[in-house]
DNA sequence: TGTACATCAGTGAACGCGCGTTCACTGATGTAC
DNA sequence: TGTACATCAGTGAACGCGCGTTCACTGATGTAC
């Protein structure tokens, strides 16, 4: 349409970029400010102070205080629903997300701090919380399609979603483990679904 | 101390009586409201006046507006690790899990309409679903102890807890089967860990 | 059994507080010509 | 390049609303004697 038509390229005009800019420092603030202070004692006026806007400004960005807080991990969810049609066929659901979260581990493992503060934030609030809960609902949907087309089927059935959600709670103790420890993210994702298998299995073996 | 004393004995006064059929109005007030209006479209005002009683009573018998909905689940979550000692130990822990959970079942049942009202409820709000999974967690680290109790450990470690956290994501999805169905529950729940002991071990066998 | 007092469930009114909205505005950036 | 206009990020002020608190009170139930 126009010169600076965003669809024909990566041309952040001046405007553009200062709203980015914006937007990222209400963020960080939200971020900053929830895990060290808890949620409930931040109010989004302070938010703003932070970021150096007027109160008003915050909610021209999001339509609710939560909202602030949920911005990126949605994007590794949906990397890993997309990587999964990629993995053999041969292996079984859990083997095959394990790859697919080894795959992207490297992605995740420079945004550990910010990653801590995200966690820190959650624990603070049972808002935030339930924030958290309601996206891997939402992931764990997803993921159980994604499952159901790797098995050739048209719905996911209940082995599906059953799947997709012992695989969530999973890799949720594994990110824990992960802040907890300098261990590397990779291995302690091998670690868990092997002990994941031993449990399930019966054995007691490590 | 006193004759009414009320650890002498099940002797509830006319007093006492009125005071836990009160609560129990707000209680089944809230229930109601949440589950058929929402929990953000539901006041405490409104809750007060269902229950019969003047808006500020509520606050006397609840410290927040979502402390209302959590009295009984946690009752069950307690029976099931009280009961898990009496496991014989030489089957896993999902297994000896399992079978507290089918033992634990009938007494579930009857509670059938009631359990599905709090799911409604639970899902009309992310401050509900907050407190679902800050319940949840709370029964995970129960339930991690008795588990390492079982295996002659100190403390849990993490295999304890990730067996926790599994279980508890499987019963999540029983559950949920459960209300969609008119299955039995013991019957489910036995099928759900069947299919979980399946998925983990690699076969594509029901 | 009967009276005097104590306790405590419940009430009414007023208020503080923070989220989120509405309306009218400013001023910087972007566009047309 | 330069002027006139359009767009839009950001602001200020005032407000509605529901949660949760504080204080002073009523009236029914329970207790002492």
């Amino acid at each position: 349409m126009s010169p600076t038509d965003p669809s024909s390229g990566v041309r952040p005009t001046t405007r553009e970029d200062h709203k980015a800019r914006t937007r990222q420092a209400l963020i960080d603030a939200a971020l900053t400010l929830f895990a060290t202070k808890g949620y409930d004692s931040t109010t989004t006026e302070e938010t703003a102070e932070w970021a150096g806007v007027s109160p008003r400004t915050f909610f021209r960005y999001f339509e609710t205080k939560d909202r602030v807080l949920f911005f990126g991990g949605d994007h590794f969810n949906q990397a890993v629903v997309r990587a999964l049609p990629a993995q053999p066929q041969e292996i079984g659901d859990l083997a095959a997300l394990a790859a697919v979260l080894i795959d992207i581990a490297p992605r995740i493992v420079p945004l550990k701090q910010r990653i801590r503060l995200y966690y820190k934030a959650v624990e603070s609030s049972t808002a935030l919380l339930g924030q958290h809960a309601r996206a891997n609902a939402t992931h764990n949907a997803a993921l159980a399609v994604a499952l159901a087309a790797r098995r050739g089927l048209a719905r996911p059935d209940e082995s599906c979603h059953l799947a997709a959600a012992v695989a969530t709670a999973t890799i949720g103790r594994t990110f824990r483990l992960w802040l907890a420890s300098r261990r590397d993210l990779a291995e302690l994702i091998k670690d868990s679904f092997a002990s994941l298998r031993a449990l399930a299995c019966g054995g007691e073996s490590d």
